[in-house]
DNA sequence: GTCTATATGGTGATAGAC
DNA sequence: GTCTATCACCATATAGAC
């Protein structure tokens, strides 16, 4: 699937996506997406009608992905347990496929205009609700052992949102490992003990799985004082 | 510490925090911030040399905060546990007492120029580098049970991260308890079991603190097909 | 469908009076 | 330290030729 097989109107919203991720959307003129995909910025208006339709189209394509791929892990066979791992897994699987958008759907949405900032924000209210619910079920059944449910549905889901600012898609980890080991990550916890940890498919996973993100470093940089950066901003 | 015992140029710090925080920095412009103040734009430049400048501010005052916190916990004499419920303890101290500022902090870093932005992601860097020792000597003794450090790392901070996006200052949830409840599932995992809970010192939190984020439903609402949005959308 | 030209208004920042 | 006036530029978007 290169570039050029796509419409125009898809690659304006894929190199849009793209730009709106590194930069931000408010930081990206028509222009420089014109640029990008060797055009004039008028030529732009005659594939979208505004701006703010290719963050809109980004945003509920989006929300439609993550929300299909929920309503398919909720019929999922199984206790509590086995059905927030398979809610975990398709969020995963929905942000590792278009890190990119989904980038854009969570840190841009607050640029879309009303009505479609409320609709938006109720699709993400209703979304965390089904997470919560399976929460809710778990503890009721006492599968879990969970104090607050509101907090532990958004620790979960922001755990789960991060990704995209680290996942590289040809990086070591697969999609797979990384659902994995998330999952029992945020089960079991990170202290060790005797816990069922029936999400692990994987624990041999090379602890050298660096490289993506960080200089590999058996010990931490020493601290170069942050007081010092203060100091060398510009005073009036 | 109201308002008029600030400094002009603390009060234009704050109030650009909170619009920063709110809008965007790209998307605030210095008519806003100065008509928030009651003034007109060119008296902000008596006070602050540029637009760019206010954000330096942020980022690396809260840079500085983070990791004065950070240095105080690894001063922790105990095991690996204390040492990272006393980081997550600092982390929450500082996001909760700051949570604008924390919130600019993380989402709008990436307006920095150079070299500020690479002085910011070396911090950054290093920040992430002495959370991932702790674990890692967690993991070495024995004590954690983590396939992969580097995502145990990033998962914390975003968990812990992602709390600026949620936290009251006049909630129902102190810091303390934000900061217990959220040590305790980091470590010990959701699925019940009989690990160690140490850091629980209040786990009788009431379960309804809903109100801040939430309207209390007792089933999610049901799905309002994003499908929909995503017609409404004016084509072209 | 893409171009040039342009309308209209907002942007960060400065000069200089008070 | 705040104001008015202004500069030089960039923003989104449209009109109309090709």
């Amino acid at each position: 699937m290169t570039t050029s097989t796509l419409s125009r109107k898809d690659q304006i919203e894929q190199t849009a996506t793209a730009l709106f991720k590194s930069r931000g959307y408010a930081a990206t003129s028509m222009r420089d997406l014109a640029t990008e995909l060797g055009l004039e910025a008028a030529s732009l208006y005659s594939h979208i009608k505004s701006k703010e339709e290719i963050l809109q189209r980004i945003c509920f394509r989006m929300a439609n992905e993550f929300f299909e791929g929920l309503m398919q892990a909720e019929k999922t066979i199984g206790n509590s347990t086995q059905k927030l791992e398979a809610a975990i897994k398709s969020h995963l699987t929905v942000l590792t496929k278009q890190p990119a958008a989904s980038a854009v759907f969570q840190n841009e949405w607050k640029h879309l205009s009303e009505p479609f900032l409320s609709n938006f924000l109720k699709l993400r209210h209703d979304y965390e609700n089904h997470f919560r619910q399976i929460i809710q079920e778990g503890n009721a059944s006492g599968e879990f052992a969970v104090a607050d449910e509101k907090m532990a549905t958004l620790m979960l889901l922001s755990s789960l949102n991060f990704v995209h600012a680290w996942y590289k898609p040809y990086g070591k980890l697969s999609p797979q490992q990384i659902s994995d080991t998330l999952s029992n990550m945020l089960l079991n916890g990170i202290v060790s003990g005797g816990k069922s940890q029936t999400a692990v498919r994987d624990l041999s996973i090379p602890n050298q799985s660096d490289g993506d993100v960080y200089i590999p470093a058996q010990k931490p940089a020493g601290f170069k004082n942050p007081k010092e950066q203060l100091k060398n901003i510009h005073q009036n």
